[in-house]
DNA sequence: GCATCTCCTG
DNA sequence: CAGGAGATGC
């Protein structure tokens, strides 16, 4: 006749008291460490050599490769994104046998030819104004029809006079074809071409670089954290042997001006590095460039082209097992599952996405606490070979560079008249306006997951000044962030759902749009979501009665008879229902909480309450006691 | 009133 | 899994 649990599975008081007073007290404070990091290092000298040596091989790319990077590396640098999917777009075209690949031998060849320079000229241009700070020259319409794209690089042939206001499409479009035209001529063309693209690259470098001394020199304003005091002034090569200082940021003390205002030398020795670097990079660049260019012509078979194209990403299904610790000790448990390195992890970036103030006394929501893994990888992994848009980066240092404002934003409440809380549309109409502000929009471009995700980490955008709508546009018009905003729910989001369940199985709304952010949120969708787990819960409950009742008709006696295990018949029917593929480890959390369920039940009903017709209201209210933080790892737009 | 939940039904 | 009804809490 009695309801109470079992004491050893109640796992401790913290979390026992209904969603509200879930610890997310903690969730600023190692979040802000996380920012941290990527704020050091994004301000690191060391990534400008990352961005150089990229640069370089980019540059190395063009030369075996020259019209390809003709419409990329201009793209990226000027218009950001599209170029992105354009450029792949154009691989794709080339090497299909339906490709519109010109034979080059028309006559109006060399009148294309020159037209065709010009035009190139003219966007190197315009993509050095861009770059120079006039947003406004973005392409009118949204450039998302490909046959709109088409029709107009056609006209460009025609009428030079629109090429600056051309999508960039048009490059690809138009360019491709250039790589098959006779070599003649295009010798000297592309070094012009290359000249004039180094000339572009030098300027974004030399901008990048007073930037970030402009930053550097006046960055220690007084509304300053410990934690962007040392990410301005954390160069490890300034600081030379005072680098290990770093280590005990966790006890940073506010006031410490000497960690702020580096020593002159100190600076002028910043100074003199960054200086030494990009010059030689630079130099480097050029030689090798007009090496290469000179020393080969431009006719290169298409495959040749793919050079450059992503590596194929680690597979996706790779999924995080996170749930391996001790769950007694859950609410601090901050490394658990920090074994587990799939190429998920660090997918921090989605989790910047500052959403909604996470409502009223930074409730349930209270995502994770964990960490599951540690946030020392390195920033920038240009591994990823491929478009991992140094120019990006560089756009974004020049736009936005460090911004002080960084501080205060993913770790803090933000301001409520963002929105209220559940309102779901309101934010959004809010980034679709922001969105709308970008350059270069770019629609919903599907993307192999897994590169999305931890491109957006490695790059550290959360550096910059990051709020929803900008991550969110950023989002929309980057194919290479991966966070295709969606319009509705998708299987993959009911597949990540249900294995969401295994983890909470009363998300709050904050939580679902937390745990969505691909999703964009407006009261239907958000019903949808509940709706869903609302569906869960009713298959988890009934099977939890049907195997309680089994259980006392069995004649059990003891609940502690009753136990789940992973081969218990009640977990594989669960199991079943919110992993079909089992390709998902369920964490013992799961198994923990089913078995408290399934005593709750059989106490129940061996005690004969369910003659009141509420008595699963008992029972629903503590097992809604029992959620866990969904791992980190879900935040991924791309985690299925 | 709105959001959310359970329950029921298809 | 979705839709609807009814209950509940704010």
């Amino acid at each position: 006749m009695n309801l109470s649990l079992p004491d050893q599975n109640m796992h401790g008081s913290a979390e026992g008291c209904l969603e509200d007073s879930k610890p997310d007290i903690t969730l600023p404070c190692f979040r802000r460490n996380t920012y941290d990091e990527a704020l050091t290092s994004y301000s690191n000298g060391s990534i400008i050599s990352q961005l150089l040596r990229k640069t370089i091989h980019n540059k190395r790319t063009l030369d075996e490769n020259p019209f390809y990077l003709s419409s990329t590396a201009a793209t990226d640098s000027g218009q950001e994104d599209r170029s992105s999917v354009s450029s792949k777009d154009s691989l794709v075209e080339a090497s299909s046998p339906g490709a519109h690949i010109p034979t080059g031998t028309s006559p109006e060849g060399e009148h294309a030819m020159t037209d065709h320079m010009q035009a190139k000229r003219a966007r190197v241009e315009n993509i050095i104004r861009v770059m120079a700070g006039s947003p406004n020259s973005r392409p009118h319409g949204d450039g998302e029809r490909p046959d709109a794209d088409a029709r107009e690089a056609r006209e460009a042939y025609r009428e030079n006079k629109r090429k600056q206001r051309l999508p960039q499409h048009q490059d690809h479009a138009a360019g491709v074809p250039l790589s098959r035209r006779p070599a003649s001529s295009s010798k000297d063309e592309e070094c012009l071409k290359l000249k004039e693209q180094l000339h572009s690259m030098q300027k974004l470098l030399r901008q990048l670089q007073e930037k970030f001394l402009q930053v550097y020199n006046q960055d220690a304003p007084e509304h300053r954290d410990p934690d962007r005091t040392e990410a301005s002034g954390g160069d490890d090569r300034c600081r030379g042997a005072d680098g290990g200082r770093r280590r005990g940021r966790s006890g940073a003390e506010p006031g410490d001006r000497t960690e702020e205002e580096p020593h002159p030398t100190e600076r002028h020795n910043l100074e003199e590095t960054l200086k030494q670097e990009l010059s030689q990079a630079v130099n480097e660049c050029v030689d090798r460039v007009f090496k290469r260019a000179s020393a080969r012509g431009p006719d290169r078979s298409p495959e040749a082209r793919v050079c450059s194209s992503p590596d194929p990403q680690p597979s996706p299904t790779e999924r995080p097992h996170a749930d391996q610790a001790a769950p007694r000790t859950r609410p601090f448990q901050h490394h658990d599952g920090a074994e587990a390195h799939s190429p998920q992890d660090q997918t921090e970036a989605l989790a910047l996405v500052v959403r909604k103030p996470a409502g009223p006394p930074l409730g349930s929501a209270a995502p994770a606490v964990k960490r599951p893994f540690p946030v020392h990888q390195a920033p920038f992994q240009f591994n990823y070979s491929a478009p991992l848009h140094d120019s990006q980066i560089l756009e974004h240092l020049l736009k936005y560079g460090p911004h002080p404002g960084f501080a205060g934003l993913p770790c803090m409440p933000a301001p409520m008249d963002r929105a209220s809380p559940d309102s779901g549309e309101l934010p959004w109409d809010a980034m679709a306006m922001r969105a709308k502000v970008a350059p270069g929009h770019l629609g919903h471009h599907p993307r192999p997951p897994a590169l999305g995700a931890v491109a957006v980490d490695n790059l550290c955008l959360p550096h910059v000044k990051i709020e929803c709508g900008e991550l969110q546009g950023m989002a929309e018009r980057n194919p290479y962030m991966s966070l295709n905003i969606q319009e509705g729910l998708t299987p993959s989001h009911l597949k990540k759902a249900k294995l969401m369940f295994f983890y909470t199985r009363y998300p709050s709304s904050n939580v679902l749009k937390t745990f969505f952010p691909d999703v964009k949120f407006n009261r239907c969708i958000t019903s949808q979501l509940i709706k869903w787990f609302s569906n869960f819960r009713e298959f988890y409950y009934i099977q939890m009665e049907k195997f309680a009742r089994q259980a006392v008709v069995d004649g059990v006696s003891d609940v502690k008879d009753i136990a789940v295990t992973r081969d218990s018949e009640l977990f594989r029917a669960l199991n079943m229902h919110y992993n079909k593929a089992n390709d998902f480890h369920v964490p013992d959390r799961f198994l923990e909480v089913a078995e408290i369920t399934l005593h709750e039940f059989y106490t129940a009903v061996s005690a004969s309450k369910d003659s009141d017709p509420s008595w699963k209201k008992a029972i629903y209210k503590v097992i809604c006691k029992l959620d866990s933080d969904v791992p980190e790892e879900f935040k991924a737009s791309s985690y299925l």
